[in-house]
DNA sequence: GCTTTAAATAGAAATCATTTTCATTTAAGA
DNA sequence: TCTTAAATGAAAATGATTTCTATTTAAAGC
């Protein structure tokens, strides 16, 4: 039997190579986004030969079939995670530690009726993403560490 | 008698400079999100001198004052717009022209409770951007141009 | 108005995250 | 196995954004 991940790569049509298997193995161990930099340091200690562009590359193809999805970020760098939850939601993302949890409030109708009725337009996407202090860290904070 | 963007710079306690003032009546004029470069060129028209350098500067520290907004864009780069609504509120931006309108959509009490009672989190900030069509290029398009 | 001084600016250069190029290797279907 | 398009490594390029430093300027006090 094949790992779960080569199943996802052969769902998005593309190749299932071992550095795709990592990207997404190291991923999907953290709770937490990580850098394409971050990624292929994690990267370099599995393979003795492993290209920048190639984790880039692999990031951006992954992200585009919907196998891990990009933080909106405030210094507009690339940061990824692996979210398990396929369909359409938004994310919390601690701004302590990282990580990242899903919400279930969208307001995709409300949206949708405003644009509709009052700006008279048509809605194609929206972006929601909440930035605070996750469950963990506030309790980290208690104890006084 | 001053314009009102002298107030809004002396508001800010940023020195009243030509340029920052032009800076924000370019963007007041238009209704559409502008990058640095784009501001710049239009600056150029104006002045005989005047840096790239010093766009980037204002245009940072007239979005750190609130005085602009940015636009999050997908493609990372900086792009900001004059927005007058001086509430919490967010946008709704097309993707056709560029054109920014305000949304008074905004959820953040139902995000609050999911973060609070189910994620057992704190909010800082969130962000919401819808992208579509505006009305004037839905009727532009039906109209055959 | 004239001085003073901190802030703003120009111009050039640096930064550095990300992307491109191209030669080589590899996955996977015939 | 053989074939071929796709994936990769390494090096180089890209280009938006930022930094540096000398010069200019806004504006507060005289």
């Amino acid at each position: 039997m094949e790992s779960g991940f080569a199943a996802t790569l052969k769902g998005l049509n593309m190749k299932v190579t071992p550095k795709r298997i990592a990207i997404l193995e190291i991923l999907s161990k953290e709770s937490i986004y990580l850098s394409p930099e971050e990624v292929w340091q994690m990267m370099r200690q599995r393979f003795k030969s492993i290209g920048l562009p190639t984790v880039y590359r692999n990031l951006e193809d992954l992200s585009n079939g919907g196998a891990i999805t990009k933080v909106i970020h405030p210094d507009r760098k690339l940061y990824y995670f692996s979210c398990g939850n396929p369909g359409h939601h938004h994310h919390f993302v601690c701004i302590s530690c990282r990580r990242v949890e899903d919400i279930s409030f969208c307001g995709r109708d409300e949206i949708e009726n405003e644009v509709n009725n009052t700006l008279k337009g048509k809605v194609l996407s929206h972006v929601l993403q909440v930035y605070g202090i996750c469950n963990a860290c506030i309790n980290e904070k208690k104890g006084g560490i």
